[in-house]
DNA sequence: CGCTTCTTTCAGAAATTTGTGAAGTTAAGG
DNA sequence: CCTTAACTTCACAAATTTCTGAAAGAAGCG
């Protein structure tokens, strides 16, 4: 019944998986379709389709896909390639880099602490509220030069534990 | 013009910081409505209001402040308060535990690795696609134990800077 | 124990979001 | 340079989400 080693793949165990992980990222905040397609980049073999690969996977239709591959690439949660020689176009997730995307959350950072900023100013560094948003803001830029530091030790710890992908 | 030393406080530029962090905070994905209450919460000076207060500077009903704060509630990011001899509820931001809270996108990690470890087994673990489940679901390991050592160095650094709140 | 005040729940209206089909655009290959 | 295959854009329909008003539910206070 399970023939995960070695055979064909189980169809009905990646789709399921697809759209249980896709939830998960739809729970988080990511729109449904660009999780869905997120997820089907994540479990194919060799990490990337086309984009009418995904629209039979996922039955929708070529717009849909579309619109979510946009979104994926500005996030840079995707690559898209053009095959050589073909109009055909291909999305890829870097096994390593589409994480390394997810991180990219600093963008989001950086915006609130902008945010955060122009608050203290219109509420008065001298108020309490003005002082509780001063923590706040100190507690991003914080965060913000934590994460470069983490994911250099991540790429050591990566790099014992897989060796260079 | 700018009144903000001392005086009283300037609705305008109040209201108009609370919609743009609000603004902020839905683009990452939170609802609207918790995000105003949430913002408003944060930038007035007591960091607590009644359910009528809220109402009033957001203008919306007293239902839908009831849901939003049930939301922010249930994500640790504000408390609920009692006034003694009273009905009215007040609602508080912990100037140092709505951060925390924030970072307990821990729960969120934990599903996500939960779901990726169901696609790794029925992906197999032996196939392309499973080894780089492998890899993204080490990474989330990863960052889960760098998270908690980050928050305790923050703390450190935060006594530094502001002292014990 | 009932009155009053505040909060919550619920059904429905309004607004927003999401995905489709069809037309439009780009680029390969004859 | 024309044809054809693929991707993109756009207007609209469907589904979902979001907020409101009204009624029901707690909890202090006389």
């Amino acid at each position: 019944m399970t023939e995960s080693a070695g055979g064909r793949r189980d169809a009905e165990a990646v789709s399921q998986f697809v759209e249980s992980f896709a939830a998960q990222l739809v729970e988080a905040g990511m729109q449904r379709m660009p999780a869905r397609v997120f997820a089907a980049l994540l479990s194919c073999d060799d990490g990337a389709l086309t984009s009418a690969e995904l629209g039979e996977q996922l039955q929708v239709s070529p717009a849909a896909v579309s619109g979510a591959v946009r979104y994926l690439a500005q996030q840079h949660m995707v690559s898209r390639e053009r095959e050589p020689g073909s109009r055909r176009e291909r999305y890829r997730v870097h096994s390593n880099q589409w994480y390394e995307a997810l991180t990219n959350r600093e963008a989001v950072l950086k915006r609130w602490e902008g945010a955060l900023r122009d608050g203290v100013h219109s509420l008065g560094a001298d108020t309490p509220a003005g002082r509780r948003m001063a923590e706040t803001l100190a507690f991003f830029e914080f965060v913000d030069g934590e994460i470069a530091a983490m994911m250099e030790r991540w790429r050591v710890h990566r790099e014992k534990t897989f060796g260079q992908g």
